[in-house]
DNA sequence: AGCACGCCGACT
DNA sequence: GTCGGCGTGCTC
């Protein structure tokens, strides 16, 4: 086995493929499939993955492994096929693939530099750049403004070289420790040598004679108030040593959870629970569905379940949406498992995403909570995956590889042999519907476990309000409300739900739109610094004091932006304390907790904000939800509205009244007769099941077809219509079943970002074996002007969301 | 992707 | 001549 099979990091459909290798005689006993190496890759050096070795090769101009970066390969067995399965049901580059699963850390930065290898002189621009060094950075080149001809000439001469250089970003922390370096009776010995001038010296030999463990420089030097020199001349006498050891960045302080034990379970809970542990017991793969009201409890389901896999032995796999990975969650378990937690957020820096990732890497902890790409995590002995909030988009990632985190969970439940387990309150209807044809398990639990009932929900009728004369965003009954909340000391969260549904500038007169010159999409407007912006593409100006095309002063903004609706509100309830919570108030570091930290302490009266304040929040003071505008994405072109909606409206509901103070809900609308809105405030999920479940079989969507998205995207409008039209003529050729439809081309839902066009086809089917292979075949022939013409097609095979 | 090579037009 | 721009093909 001299040969190694290695993918290499060159993102390219051409380079698809695994690239041999020799491996050296110094690397032949420790490289194993799955470890990172630094290979040669035409002229330069790249960084690539071992996917496995052999004995011969088809090819016979080899070239030589370079370097190992590993000394434990970073993708197990198991993760080398996950990768590969990935990859292929993805539609994307293997390399994409098996970067997605391994934190950023790992991945190679590339750089270039130059040496100098004789004393010949050079041409005078670069004798001045080298100044004596024998390396220059090839960035330095460029920015000298040295031709690359004079380079050349240097490096045919042989006086110059280049250098490709692969360097990993990982950086880890060290802590210097000192431990005694000889026998303590040689200590001793020295004790009685040192002179009594040496004070400080005596000291500590003194300590570590008493206690030779080795002990943290900064805990010695605090405890001996004495200082770095001391350490040092014992060190010079060979009597002590200093030992660096690498110090894991912990981002939360395990010690600071209260110890919970595991609560007694309801009877539901019970029953629910029992199957799942069957499971885990007999080694065997299920995927459960729980579907449990607010308070119903899952919470706990899941901690006792990953109890019995631990006691086994086995690891456990805990997704949460991205966004509800609040300290709340991660108290419940890290109070629970204590330091057998590893936590995995977009909120951690990348170096404390590689330290968690190796916590797990390296078997030192049993449990991971983390977000979507936590499904990845190298653990080897799986006992369970659990997807909380199964329902939410966020476990679709959704640039490539654009994978599911549901379908990743079950293909590792199948190779582990262990249960998945997804837990909603309104779970997805693909998901509902595997259920009730018994792909899944279902379990429901329909009662909380404080045997409290759902907070009442009040529909309001914005259309008569505005009859009525009210123009505000505000109803007179969520005013009244409100205002009683506060008065009796209680707390209110309202919800402006701002999809689809953005501050944008006017002009009275006219009725002109600013829009963004590089998108198909009206410009944002945000107040603090008086600028629009296109969401997009980031391209930003300043508001216009005119009307940039019939010169009126009458400009006006419309929509309700979160900060609108605060003034507003202090306006409407001077007396209220209001905490606003959207991306621009929590795009700082910590900022997220701390809002949720204040409003905790009651420091505000109202909490204002976008989706991100709908989940995971528990207040023991919120007695009073409102929704300001319900029905703003119903509208939206995405089959999923509804659905949204609905999930929305009862997750939203679920914040109001969860301990001794009972709970309401008033929600705004301008369509209180949809079927998701009436029966969100119904609680009623089996029937808004059924009745979007027709909707889907008559629309045809899924769960009763699968859908493929294709989209096409190119500077030139004629191009990508051509191009989506031949696509859609070889997707026809190759289609097999009769159901199947084709639909487009269509310009997507945004027809221009960042000046490009962009165009669309969709496949709707049933059964269609080769799908994947065909649109990969169609795809390829665009290959040549891709990579010339700056074309770009995308494939989504699960495409979530439309738009 | 990134790089070299080679062909072609333009310019000191 | 020779500099530099761009199209083409290759990478174990």
């Amino acid at each position: 086995m001299t040969i190694a099979n290695v993918i290499v990091d060159v993102p390219a459909s051409s380079i698809n493929q695994t690239f041999d290798y020799r491996i050296p005689e110094r690397f032949q006993d420790v490289l194993e499939p799955g470890m990172r190496v630094i290979v040669p890759f035409g002229p330069r050096r790249v960084m690539g993955y071992v996917m496995g070795k052999a004995s011969t090769s088809d090819y016979d101009k080899l070239k030589e492994i370079a370097d190992v970066l590993d000394l434990v390969p970073v993708l197990t067995d198991e993760l080398i096929d996950l990768g590969k399965w990935l990859a292929e049901k993805t539609l994307s580059l293997y390399i994409i693939a098996f970067q997605a699963m391994l934190p950023q850390v790992l991945k190679a930065n590339y750089k270039k530099e130059l040496e100098r290898l004789s004393e010949a002189p050079l041409p005078d621009q670069l004798e001045t750049l080298f100044a004596g060094r024998d390396f220059v950075p090839y960035e330095e080149l460029e920015s000298a403004g040295i031709h690359y001809h004079q380079v050349q000439k240097a490096i045919q001469d042989g006086d110059v070289s280049v250098h490709y250089l692969v360097k990993s970003k990982v950086t880890k922390r060290h802590v210097t420790y000192i431990k005694p370096s000889r026998d303590i009776h040689l200590l001793e010995e020295a004790y009685q040598d040192l002179s009594n001038r040496a004070k400080k010296q005596k000291e500590l030999l003194a300590h570590f004679i008493e206690q030779p463990e080795e002990i943290a420089l900064n805990t010695l030097l605090k405890h001996f108030g004495t200082t770095r020199s001391t350490v040092n001349a014992l060190v010079e006498k060979q009597l002590l040593e200093i030992v660096k050891k690498e110090q894991y960045r912990n981002p939360y302080n395990d010690a600071a959870f209260e110890q919970t034990t595991a609560l007694e379970l309801t009877e539901q809970q019970e029953q629910s629970i029992e199957p799942i542990r069957q499971d885990i017991r007999m080694d065997h793969h299920d995927v459960f569905l729980i579907h449990g009201v607010t308070g119903s409890g899952k919470t706990e389901i899941y901690l006792q379940a990953i109890q019995d896999v631990i006691a086994k032995g086995q690891e456990a796999i805990v997704l949460v949406p991205e966004i509800s990975l609040t300290p709340q969650m991660v108290r419940r378990f890290k109070g629970r498992f204590g330091s057998s937690v590893a936590v995995m957020h977009s909120a951690l820096s990348n170096g404390e995403k590689y330290d968690e990732w190796r916590r797990i890497h390296q078997k030192e902890v049993q449990v991971v909570v983390g977000a979507r790409s936590a499904v990845f995590a190298p653990f080897e002995n799986l006992g369970i995956i659990i997807i909380d909030e199964e329902h939410e988009n966020s476990y679709k990632q959704e640039d490539q590889p654009r994978y599911h985190a549901r379908d990743v969970a079950i293909q590792r439940g199948k190779t582990h042999h262990c249960p998945v387990v997804l837990g909603s309150a309104t779970p997805a209807l693909e998901s509902y519907a595997r259920a009730q044809k018994g792909v899944y398990q279902l379990a429901s639990l329909t009662k909380r476990t404080n045997d409290k009932a759902m907070p009442h929900v009040d529909i309001v009728d914005m259309r008569s309000e505005l009859h009525a004369g009210n123009r505000s965003m505000f109803s007179r009954d969520l005013k009244n409300k409100l205002e009683q909340c506060i008065n009796r000391g209680e707390q209110a969260v309202l919800l402006l739900n701002r999809r689809g549904y953005s501050t944008f500038v006017m002009c009275r007169e006219c009725g002109h739109v600013n829009e963004c010159p590089h998108c198909d999409i009206a410009l944002t407007f945000h107040k603090n610094s008086n600028q629009l912006k296109c969401h997009y593409c980031s391209y930003e100006e300043l508001v216009p004091t005119r009307c940039p095309s019939c010169n009126s002063d009458l400009i006006r903004f419309f929509g309700t932006g979160t900060q609108r609706i605060e003034e507003a509100l202090t306006q409407l309830i001077p007396q209220a304390r209001v905490l606003r919570m959207d991306v621009d108030t929590t795009r700082r570091k910590g900022a997220h907790e701390k809002l949720l930290n204040q409003f905790a302490n009651k420091e505000a009266d109202i909490l204002l904000g976008t989706q991100m304040i709908a989940k995971g929040l528990d207040f023991e003071n919120v007695t009073l939800v409102g929704v300001l505008t319900a029905d703003s994405m119903l509208h939206l072109p995405d089959f999923r509205s509804a659905e949204k909606t609905f999930q929305l409206l009862t997750q939203v509901s679920g914040r109001a009244g969860r301990h001794d103070l009972p709970g309401e809900v008033i929600v705004q609308t301008y369509t209180p007769e949809h079927y998701s809105i009436e029966l969100a405030s119904q609680y009623d999920y089996l029937q808004f099941y059924q009745n979007e479940m027709q909707m889907r079989k008559k629309f045809q969507y899924p769960p009763y077809v699968f859908l493929a998205l294709i989209t096409v995207s190119h500077q030139n409008h004629a191009t990508v219509v051509q191009t989506t039209q031949k696509i859609v003529k070889g997707l026809w050729s190759h289609v097999q079943e009769e159901g199947t439809v084709i639909l487009g081309p269509t310009p997507s839902p945004i027809t221009r970002v960042k000046d490009r066009y962009r165009y669309q086809c969709m496949v709707k089917y049933k059964q269609e074996p080769n799908l994947r292979a065909s649109i990969h075949q169609i795809i390829r022939q665009f290959d040549d002007q891709v990579r010339k013409d700056d074309l770009q097609i995308t494939v989504d095979m699960q495409p979530y969301q439309l738009i």
